[in-house]
RNA sequence: GGAGAGAUGGCCGAGUGGUCGAAGGCGCACGCCUGCUAAGCGUGUGUAGGGGUAACACUCUACCGAGGGUUCGAAUCCCUCUCUCUCCGCCA
């Protein structure tokens, strides 16, 4: 959510920023009308409230139980109007902060300009894309022959875009999780989370997600507890309504949760292999940083997923988005990309964000920069760290043979019990 | 799932219709005092929103788990919900 008072002291500006997002000007200025109306509506309450107070506060030191009654009659009336003002109040907050909450982040003015994914930039390539003597295969079927994954049955106990891991397959995806979580953990300084999976309603309007895009989530209906897309919303939320105090910035937390996503937008796309599921599973990075050090925060995110990449030796790109291209919460993002050899394409396996104070005003996550300091918003930043069956796909497709056969990348090989290949069976 | 108890400020804890944003204590901050330390004394110490100011000041409103109700007036009475604790049952 973005800073009302921002939006009413520099109108424009936010409105030049906020069209490189897609927002017309007509929207700023409806917000604009909202605030006037709820404040408006506010004054009037707040003033026959005053009223009420002083009498209430007369009658309380009345001893004439004549003139107490009198008094009495005499702000009865008062109840009712304050009534009808309480109603005009809470409508026009609700107005107003629905389309508040419906209003994106203002770029960071560092991101390029453009329409959409087409003017993203591809800020650098690391690594160079293996060549082969063969032609390399899709995952979908080097992992059939290898019989680790299994999709018809997948399909028959679940439906379209699920799958079934199987023997080393699901043990290479188990690797990889604990794996990356101890990367995280001992050579970047974050700390582990096991969050749950399913959240209320508000966490989910605290990370963004609510009221706009719940179409792709999935819920349970019975006691309105919903399925996370991504450990961003329960670990952004655990600090939620909270006021951090001096010192314990910045917060690093890092977990593995499975995410669940309709994927409706997607309807028809990707159905092929294990690249968009229903479930899939996410080590997840969440910082919580002051204000002045999240641009740098966001560049040592990145390089963090990165490092992921660098230390399987998985050849990967960084794009960044450009303001058209952005996500809803998000005011700058860079995406890291693996390059699949098999179905030739780049897979995003990370989304480095810098929310700013977006998502902290939303969820009201504050610190107090010092003792005795007046709490302020803290910056959220998260990515990937990184998403999972995409980095399967990445290994299966670049370190494939000839023979079908795929070389288990050495780190991960203490957490398969020193398995160094896989087989068709 | 059944029965019961509870939720007050950073913490502990008082308050059962009026002058209570809330006693007292602890903690914390600042000041004083004191060879040092400790103790002592004094002052201050929440959050959000509206108005106001160049910025302060100042002022109003709300908040005693959440929401609703009764009342001129609610931390205090009523209803609903949430969470925590205890016991029983069940379960990984």
């Amino acid at each position: 959510m973005l800073d009302i008072r921002l939006i009413r002291d520099r109108p424009d500006a936010v409105k030049r920023a906020l069209a490189t997002v897609g927002v017309r000007e007509a929207e700023v200025d409806g917000l604009l009308a909202l605030d006037v109306e709820r404040r408006a509506a506010i004054t009037r309450l707040e003033t026959l409230k005053a009223e009420r107070g002083q009498a209430s506060k007369k009658i309380g030191a009345l001893k004439d139980a004549a003139e107490r009654d009198r008094a009495i009659a005499a702000t009865r009336g008062l109840g009712d109007e304050i009534s009808a003002a309480e109603a005009v109040v809470a409508a026009a907050e609700e107005r107003f902060t629905a389309r508040m909450l419906e209003t994106p982040n203002l770029p960071h003015p560092d991101v390029p300009v453009g329409p959409d994914d087409s003017a993203n930039v591809v800020v650098r390539e690391v690594g160079t894309p293996r060549s082969f003597a063969f032609p390399p295969r899709p995952h979908w079927e080097l992992g059939e022959a290898l019989g680790i994954i299994d999709f018809e049955r997948g399909a028959k106990i679940s439906g379209s875009r699920f799958y079934v891991l199987k023997g080393d397959g699901a043990r290479l995806q188990r690797a990889l999780i604990g794996w990356m979580i101890d990367v995280h953990v001992r050579h970047h300084g974050y700390t582990e989370i096991y969050p749950p999976a399913m959240v209320r309603r508000e966490c989910l309007v605290g990370t963004g997600n609510l009221p706009k895009f719940g179409d792709n989530l999935y819920r349970d209906v019975e006691d309105d507890l919903w399925f996370v897309p991504t450990a961003e919303v329960p670990v952004t939320n655990l600090y939620r309504d909270e006021i951090l105090e001096p010192g314990t910035l910045p917060v690093k937390h890092v977990a593995y949760t499975p995410c669940f996503r309709r994927e409706k937008m997607s309807a028809g796309r990707d159905v092929r292999g294990i690249k968009r599921g229903h479930q899939f599973d996410k080590v997840e990075m969440v910082k919580f940083v002051e204000p002045a050090t999240s641009d740098a925060e966001l560049a040592a995110l990145l390089d963090d997923a990165e490092d992921v990449c660098r230390r399987l030796d998985l050849p990967h790109r960084v794009v960044q988005m450009c303001t058209g291209d952005l996500s809803f919460t998000a005011a700058m993002k860079f995406d890291v990309e693996l390059w699949a050899p098999g179905c030739a394409e780049w897979l995003e396996v990370s989304s480095c964000s810098n929310f700013r104070d977006f998502q902290a005003r939303r969820a009201g996550i504050r610190y107090r920069p010092a003792a005795q300091a007046k709490p302020e918003l803290v910056h959220t930043l998260n990515g990937s760290g990184l998403a999972l069956p995409r980095v399967v796909i990445g290994i299966l497709e670049t370190y494939q043979q000839a023979d079908g056969s795929v070389v288990i990348p050495e780190p991960l090989r203490p957490y398969m019990s020193g398995v160094e290949v896989l087989r068709p069976r």
